[in-house]
Parts: structure tokens; C-alpha cells; sequence
DNA sequence: AAATTTTTTGTAAATGATTGAGATGAACAA
DNA sequence: TTGTTCATCTCAATCATTTACAAAAAATTT
């Protein structure tokens, strides 16, 4: 049976004070005579108390909750996110209060006001952006957004994420430096800011060089499409030489597909530059060239920005962007110059 | 600014009618006229109210928040498991407040308790034993606990698995049939019901051919632990033909070493399976055979319990166990018999 | 139309904490 | 002793709801 719940004024019966000075000693705030704090403690002891946070956070104004709102975990990029965002908000105490969107744009507005409903006290978005409303309507509410690896066009939100335009550069003056010119794109969703961004650092970088793309496809960050995208590029007489995909999740489709379906050998006949360095890059299986993102840092500003923005309600939006440094493996040549 | 919260009373005030009436339209069990509830819906539409959901919860006791504990999202099983209980729960009316359990066992009870300060209205553990005390002291306080993939010794929380000892028994029977009998296991951590499940299932399938483990080494459950306890299985003249590794996860190490490091062939030098069935195994680059564990029907199940438990507390705790079915893929023989 | 039943409504008391205002008392100086 | 200061404490209001109770209104029966 539910044994009745310990409160405060149980453990103030039993400590012989007030309600009040039992609340003082539990929140820091309070100042009590260390006579006091004695007592109340191992009275609390005794009986098993434990404060109540919703009570408190119903005076408080503060729920010390963080909601996170998701729309799906199979890229491996979030996962790591999310155990890093969560441990490090723990230490901080605050906790973590998960919200899957579906991908259905009209639900946001629904999962959006049960996230408000909890009075969370900020809003992390992980691969999903809000629109201008509804980031202006949680803003409106004073609660702080960050929209973790999304740019906010609307410039209402905050956002964390890493220099994907650096990064598309990056991999197509590599591709180039190491001597291909038939060089293709396959593309993530194309409502995603990183898909865009991506990509235009990436023409940004073949232009430089007077070169375009030589195909392109769209995998929406999913394996299945990507692995048809692949089949696109390659079911032709002429074949890419190297190929950028916007995501690791789907460079591990294509690659799949190069290897086993068209027998061709990773990077002599192609190669293959990913986005993301999720930890299967590492594995020797695929042993990825790709553009890392930051996990440990970009989370590390996401909660700086949020609970900065927390405890100082008036301060400005920030869009953090940080360095995506490209780790090659084994997925691109080495050589500059073909032979 | 952060606008005044709306509360009841302002509707109620807007609406010309009681603060309760207003409360009574909003959860359902109140009666009100149809006119009175257009009035109040009308109202709060106007001013964008709606419940605060702490509130509620501290005068019904409910929260509608699960509780989940996890101590790690790196092996894929359980961001999947994550997502797929979230998700459900949402549909339901609950909602997921994440912990993430540090690998300190002493670190456990401080988090039960913040669990419990939350007054979450049930728990889940992922990967994650609870001690009987600790689990014992979230029955009485009356907060029903199901643990995701572990088996609870003391029987006292719920719990959910697949069948982890049908699942090495089967894996010895397949090795047998296609014709291995040098017969090694890479151990999952010891602490953990799985493995020793796995294990026992596996030695028992074994031992039906009258067949031991030809050798034996600890993975941990983590990859570089798999790595290394492959090369204590290969570092040898006398190395196993067949190998049953406790997860999935550490499989794709396994294999990589094998692979890689020793330049065998998988399945004709040495044929692999695993355990667990996440989305990588089904990758062409590894192809893995390995005993699933339904993630959907897990959850399921996990929820199914937890629900039944919160809204009848009394009802007697319960552990399930679903098939694990194998799932034959590449890194397996198919022939009957060695050649 | 009166009596009865049923439905709706408002009042007020919870829920379990925080917190400001004032009361208490100890410590200290004059 | 008296006055002052200061830390500590208690009282009571507050947070935003739900809900028991009783009163009022509406619907139904006689």
C-alpha cells in the first residue's frame, strides 16, 4: 500500500519547529541556527523526507526542467547528444523531459504547449525546427529556446551548431585536392538548415575550383532513400569519382551500396566524405572520412546559452557556431594527384 | 518580458463564472452545462490558458511522469527503446523525465531519490539493476517500477525481457548444426542478468552435444573491452571457429578484429552471432546473425505492466519474457556440414 | 402547480511547499 | 537595567489547481 507521504509538517511534528523552518533548512536560501539544522535533519532522516518539488516549483515559478524535443533517434549523432545534454543538466540539477515529434509539422503546435504545460524552464530542439510562431510564443511565455544543430532563419530562437558551410567546403576542397573532378552530392532532408548549409559550403568549395557537381540526389537523412539516391548516381555510364553525403547515417547506406552492389572499392574507385563523425565512423568497417560535430562542445553551449538565458531573462539571442574539423580515415585518398 | 501566467482565475473572471467551474471544464471529470463550457472555452482561448499541469499534479498525486533510468545510449538497443517508449507514453498522457545513471553503483540511490522528488508515477530502469533495498523503497512509497532488460533477482520490481537463455541456447544449437565445434563466448558485463542468461543458455546448447566452450573471454559490453577479449581468443594456435558474442554491439568490434586484424574470413574461417538485433546487424558490412530483441514488444510490455501497476496499485508484480528469435544473416554458415 | 429528482454551480478547504513581515530572544554596549 | 542589533523563528499568505459540500437551478414526476 502507498505509505502516506512525508511532509514538511510531519517532520517539523517531529523535530519540535515550525513548517517554515523546515523549508529553510531545505532550501538553501533560508538561514537557520545550526541547532535547528540538527534537528530538522534527522527528524527528515527518520521519517524518509524529501521535499516535493512540484510543490516548490509551483511557489518557485521554476520546474527546474528542461523539455527536449526530439524527432527521432536513429541517427546515432543524437543519441550521444542526448546522454551528454542530460548528464551535464543533472549536474547542474536540472533534468531532462523528453518529447518524440512526429513528423507531422501540425503536431509541433500540440507537443509545443504540453512541453509549456509542465512549465518547463527552457526548451532544447534537437533535428527539428520550430517555426517563427512558435518560437515567438514560448519567448512570449519566457521560456528560453535553443534549437540544438538547426539554424533559426527567424532569428528568434537561439541556436547551437556546428560550421556546416565550412565543412561542405572543406570536403570538396579535399575531394579536389586529392585529385577528383567528378564530384556528387547527396542530399539530407531539405527542410533541414544543416542540408542546406551543407551543401552550399559544398558548391561554395567546388566553384572555387571552377568545378560544379557532377550529380546529385536527395537521401533526406534516411538510409532507405539514400540507398536509392546512391542507385541514381551510380546507374549510369558515368559514375562520380567521390561523392559528399550530408550525413554519416546515410554515408554508411552509400557506402553499403558502392561495395556490395556496384563491387567497387572504397575510396580507389570512390570516395566518400560524410558529416557528423557519429562512433561508427570509427568502426573499421566503414572507417569514415567526415566532418566531425562537436557533440561534447555543441551540448556544452546549448545548456550555456539556455541557462544563461534562464537566469537572465533579458538576454539577447545568440546563434554559437562551432568548428567542424575534418577527420580522414580511410574513405578518401591520401595521395593528391591521381595517377 | 515573461507575461503573467494566465491562471483559472483569470478565465473565470473572463467568463463571469467560478474559478472551479473553470477547473471543471478542464479535467474532465467535472459536470458543467454546455453553456458554461462554451463561455469558459471561449474565455480561455481569449487569454491562451491552460492548465498548469504541477499544479494539478500536486493536488491529485499524479504527475503522469515516468521516471526513466538508463545508464548508457551507446550500445543502439536502447536509443531505440527510448524513442519507441517515449513516444507511446506520450500517446497515452505520460511523459518521459530522463536520467542517466553514472556507472558508480553508490550514484543510484541519489537518483532514485530525485526520481522519486519529482513524484514520478511509475520508473523504468534501462540496463540498469536496481539494488532490492532501492527498489524496495520505490514499492512502499508506492511508485511501481519495471526494469527494461533485466531480470530482477530479489523479485520485487517488475520486468521485462526477452528470452536471453533460449536466445544462447539456440545460438550453440545453430553453431553445432553448421558443423563448429571449437566454440567460444565473449562475455557481456557480469553484472548483468543478460549475460549471465546468454551465457547459461549458451554452455546449456553446448553441452547437449556433449561440447564445452572451446574458450572464453569478458567484453563488458563495450567495445574496446570486446577488442581486447577478441585477441585473447585469436592469440593463439588454437583458435575458435565459432564465436557467440554476448551483444550486438560488441559483435562489430569482434568482427572488425577478425576482419581486420587478423584477416579472416567471416563466416568460412570464423562465423560470428550475435545478440539484440539493433538496425546496424542488418548492414551490409557486417550482415550480422544474431537472437532480436523485440524493442516494439518490449516496450509494449513495459508500459502495459507500468500502467496496469499505477492504476491498480495492488496488483502482484510480474516478469515477462519475449522470444528472441534468430535472425540469420551472413556471419553464419549455411551448410549443414563442414566441407 | 407542487414535489421530487437531477444537474449545475459557487464556496471553501485542501495539496506541500516558499517567503515576507513581524515576534522572540540572545548578545552586547552603554 | 535598558536599549540596540542581529540572527532565528513563527505566522500567515501565496502558488494554481482539484474536489467535497451545500446551495441553486433545471428537469422530471406526480
Amino acid at each position: 500500500m502507498p505509505q502516506d507521504r512525508v511532509t514538511s509538517i510531519d517532520v517539523a511534528k517531529e523535530a519540535g519547529v515550525s513548517q517554515s523552518a523546515v523549508s529553510r533548512v531545505f532550501s538553501q536560501t533560508g538561514s537557520a541556527s545550526q541547532k535547528t539544522i540538527d534537528k530538522v535533519q534527522k527528524a527528515a532522516d527518520k521519517l524518509g523526507y524529501r521535499p516535493n518539488i512540484l510543490a516548490r516549483s509551483l511557489i518557485t515559478g521554476k520546474s527546474r526542467i528542461i523539455g527536449l524535443l526530439v524527432a527521432y533517434l536513429e541517427n546515432y549523432f543524437y543519441p550521444e547528444a542526448v546522454e551528454i545534454l542530460s548528464r551535464e543538466l543533472q549536474k547542474q540539477g536540472y533534468h531532462v523531459l523528453i518529447f518524440l515529434a512526429s513528423n507531422k509539422e501540425s503536431n509541433l503546435d500540440n507537443i509545443v504547449q504540453e512541453l509549456l504545460d509542465y512549465q518547463v524552464d527552457g526548451i532544447v530542439t534537437a533535428s527539428v525546427s520550430m517555426s517563427s510562431d512558435l518560437a515567438q510564443s514560448c519567448q512570449s511565455a519566457g521560456i528560453p529556446v535553443v534549437m540544438f544543430n538547426r539554424i533559426d532563419e527567424s532569428k528568434t530562437a537561439n541556436s547551437v551548431t556546428a560550421d556546416n558551410f565550412q565543412g561542405g567546403y572543406d570536403a570538396a576542397r579535399y575531394f579536389i585536392e586529392t585529385g577528383h573532378e567528378k564530384i556528387s552530392y547527396i542530399a539530407g532532408w531539405e527542410g533541414a538548415s544543416t542540408q542546406r548549409d551543407r551543401e552550399a559550403g559544398f558548391i561554395e568549395g567546388l566553384s572555387q575550383s571552377g568545378l560544379t557537381l557532377h550529380s546529385r540526389a536527395a537521401g533526406d537523412y534516411d538510409q532507405e532513400r539514400a540507398k536509392q539516391a546512391a542507385h541514381l548516381l551510380f546507374d549510369t555510364d558515368d559514375r562520380p569519382d567521390a561523392v559528399f553525403v550530408a550525413n554519416d547515417h546515410m554515408a554508411f547506406a552509400v557506402m553499403d551500396v558502392i561495395r556490395f552492389d556496384y563491387g567497387l572499392s572504397i575510396p580507389d574507385d570512390v570516395a566518400i566524405i560524410g558529416f557528423d563523425d557519429v562512433p561508427p565512423a570509427a568502426w573499421p568497417a566503414y572507417n569514415l572520412t567526415t566532418l566531425r560535430q562537436p557533440a561534447n562542445t555543441m551540448v556544452q553551449a546549448t545548456i550555456d546559452t539556455l541557462i544563461s538565458q534562464i537566469e537572465e531573462p533579458q538576454k539577447e539571442r545568440t546563434d554559437t557556431i562551432l568548428p567542424s574539423p575534418m577527420i580522414i580515415r580511410a574513405t578518401t585518398r591520401k595521395t593528391p594527384i591521381k595517377a
